[in-house]
DNA sequence: CCAAAATTAGACCGGTGGTCTAGACTGGTG
DNA sequence: CACCAGTCTAGACCACCGGTCTAATTTTGG
């Protein structure tokens, strides 16, 4: 975990690591990424480095999670999907599907940032990083997947796990392939309807 | 590309080199497998090791050849498709993925293997060995896609390359979910079915 | 039999993530 | 002021990585 010391350096300095590392990282992904790389291009030795973070993977968590935040504060919260009804629960998820991919294609190195996640996520240096981080956002996805079961959007007869390993598996494709299509945005509707389309048939209730 | 050289070598160090690098790759994925340790347990040296391949993405992806088509072989290739109609298509497959996954549980280290592929397949020195694999791979995708369309299984209002993005994605998932599950071997089929149902309706045609 | 070619051994190279020590700075106390 | 403990920094150092290269050895063929 980030040591505390860390947050007692000037701002312009956490911003000056900060970047470094998130250029790096975007720019690499996060095992060819070069600490000695971040450290020169931040101006700090790497004592500093090792002062500031445990390692590697927990740089990179303390980027992605800052600039994760950013973006959810950007693009706001996830809005209550258990209110309505299955319709409703769909709508509201393509929408705010819509808003992610479009506050993302506004922020391109983090959506870099995220495709190196889930290329690095199995490697066991990785996995502190990893555990830290799904523990933000699991829980995210358990809440929707809970509430389409009790709206009646999401069928009942297939184990939850292997639900959600579907749909992330799908979702992270899918999101790959939309970011190298460079869509133009006003093409970016049609494509999540057809995506969003496409996960509703394959994981909703029995009436969709 | 493998050498010639590597041919002419006695069968058992052959057998010696494939064993050690399956082995160590199988247990560390592609990116920490360590090659000095190939050579160790291989009981060769280096400078042999790179007179009969290439590089590090070279041997990762003979070995891979080797074994997958040892695994096609055995599990026989897969059916016309494009045969009868789309439910006869829709079982073919079902069928198919099911003996696969069947053989891949037998041969947990070529399972490893396979997994351990997907989540090297973005890193740039991996592009040789993965435009080599995928050459062998796509083709085998777009037929099968190809049949599906013709016989009227699957959907015709999504870009095929988005179809297959969204197929493989979801495969790739929940395969590792499959694996993770250590599904006894008489609930297999019933997984099965489920998974293939989800794929149906996320990409079939309109009838199903 | 010997030269040329094929093959092997392993030192070596620049790089990696991570550790460690020597010292510079700081604030508090006699 | 002097001293000192605690905080922080610089960068040498470590083991290891994938990959290169050369010198020696073995095999081949005329």
């Amino acid at each position: 975990m980030v040591r505390p010391q860390f947050a007692k350096l000037p701002a312009e300095q956490q911003q000056a690591i900060l970047q470094a590392a998130l250029n790096e990282f975007a720019a690499h992904g996060f095992h060819d990424a070069s600490l000695n790389r971040v450290i020169d291009a931040a101006g700090i030795s790497k004592g500093s480095m090792y002062y500031y973070f445990d390692d590697k993977a927990d740089l990179y968590a303390y980027v992605a999670r800052t600039e994760l935040a950013g973006l959810i504060e950007q693009v706001g919260m996830l809005p209550d999907l258990g209110a309505g009804d299955a319709d409703t629960f769909w709508s509201l998820l393509e929408d705010y599907y819509l808003r992610l991919m479009r506050a993302l294609t506004a922020a391109p190195q983090l959506a870099a940032l995220l495709r190196g996640w889930a290329a690095a996520a199995r490697s066991p240096e990785f996995q502190s990083a990893q555990a830290a981080l799904e523990q933000e956002s699991v829980p995210w996805v358990m809440l929707a997947l809970e509430a389409g079961l009790r709206v009646g959007a999401v069928r009942t007869d297939v184990p939850p796990p292997l639900l959600i390993a579907a749909v992330m598996g799908m979702g992270e494709a899918i999101d790959l392939w939309l970011v190298s299509q460079q869509a133009k945005d006003e093409e970016l509707p049609e494509l999540i309807k057809l995506v969003m389309g496409m996960i509703r048939r394959a994981v909703g209730g029995d009436g969709a």
